[in-house]
DNA sequence: GTCTATATTCAGATAGAC
DNA sequence: GTCTATCTGAATATAGAC
């Protein structure tokens, strides 16, 4: 039996090539012919390797959201220790959930820029399946972070540490997935996102650079005021304060 | 000719339910069957009414932003004439422009909760057609608005207020977007998103009072520092730290 | 494990009667 | 403007030879 050295890892290059197009297209317009011809493989090889299409996906982020739990977990837990039950800081907790994450961008072994954008853009997707599947492999690390969170800012109350960290969270996300998108919106002048030579800073850098100063400041805001009097400060949407406007009828 | 109530409107049922279902299921997953089954219309009126699928939804879109686009332009317009010639304050603007857009959350007639969240997940859709519809869409108000802010924070590079436009996008566009995701993703602690009892206050309206101070803060956090020495004050990703790592074959 | 061939379903779109 | 009927293509998935 001689070596068949490139047919064994069939169902890597199908999950390498599976996460390139999912992030490409979105996981719809992604169809396994696509998949499977980019990957050299045959057509009836997904479902022999995965079963069907929707177990490819969970597969394609099992295996990279296992080393990510896994080390933020480990980060945290040496901070933690570290700190002998004093409360950690609040940028402490920041780096290690979101640098952690960053740190995928940096290194294609864990995935790279490309699963960091996939996974941005199918935080969003609405299909019950994804929601679902995210929700039970984020539980356990969400939960601690919380806490953690929540003890190292003990005058914010619980509920707007938990709205901060999911703006936290869509900021992060978005400024991810974006890439093309809000490129193109937000004009051309941010420095470029893509074609990391090595040796200068990596893109993940260079956006963990600015990220972090920004979820910094967005979490330590000082607390809205929930006063009795309507218009205090404006913090109303704009449009509310003019009244008897007309919706013209398209 | 008697009245065909009903039947004249058959356009503009096809858009409220398109808009609908788009939100709920994405782009992809939603068939003009489902639509038009929904609508209570004929298959072949989408294409009669709309040409084609993704023409339907470029008018979902177009009505809804037709309306935000002005207005956000009306009321910088209106705050900066007020300022007469001088800066306006970081606040000001973003009330002007997020303000707006939490505006339509609260009315219906402008496409309420159910627009919002469309929009939201559908600015991270990687289908070409709908990012270069949105580029075109956005050009003009994005312009203005960073213009604006950029004179509100002489002190800030022009670059960083561009990558925080980016992440306040980001933060706004999730928090709305992923209403049914994050909810369970960061726990059932948060005051209940959907349910706006008319007389209390509305969905749009408690998430802008805690959106806004988060935005807020983070606009105006202090700078990263970029001077020579690396490890400075660790705002590296975490994981960076540490060296000799092993990637387990999976 | 890999391939061909095919079953099955469903998508978007249109022709043409009314 | 609305409807029925249908075209055409493409999707996921599987049966069964090798």
């Amino acid at each position: 039996m001689p070596d068949n050295k490139l047919n064994s890892d069939t169902r890597e290059r199908i999950l390498d090539v599976a996460e390139r197009q999912f992030m490409a297209h979105g996981y719809d317009a992604t169809s396994m012919r696509m998949i499977t011809g980019a990957a050299g493989v045959n057509l009836a090889a997904v479902n022999y390797h995965f079963g069907a299409k929707e177990e490819l996906l969970r597969e394609v982020f099992r295996r990279r959201l296992a080393w990510l739990n896994k080390e933020r977990l480990i980060v945290l837990d040496a901070l933690e220790q570290q700190a002998s039950g004093e409360p950690l800081k609040p940028s402490q907790v920041l780096e290690a959930f979101f640098g952690t994450l960053l740190h995928i961008g940096e290194d294609e072994a864990l995935g790279g820029m490309t699963f960091l954008r996939l996974l941005g853009r199918t935080l969003t997707d609405p299909s019950a399946f994804i929601s679902a599947f995210f929700a039970s492999e984020y539980a356990e690390v969400i939960e601690r972070y919380k806490q953690a969170l929540i003890r190292s800012l003990p005058d914010v109350p619980r509920a707007e540490i938990v709205w901060r960290l999911h703006f936290m969270l869509g900021a992060m996300s978005y400024a991810i997935a974006g890439t093309d998108i809000l490129h193109v919106i937000t004009g051309v002048e941010m420095s470029d996102y893509a074609g990391q030579e090595p040796g200068g800073k990596s893109e993940a850098m260079k956006l963990s650079q600015r990220l972090m100063p920004f979820l910094l400041g967005g979490l330590r805001a000082p607390l809205p005021n929930f006063s009795a009097s309507s218009a205090q400060n404006g913090l109303l949407p704009a449009g509310a304060k003019r009244e008897g406007e007309e919706v013209k009828k398209q």
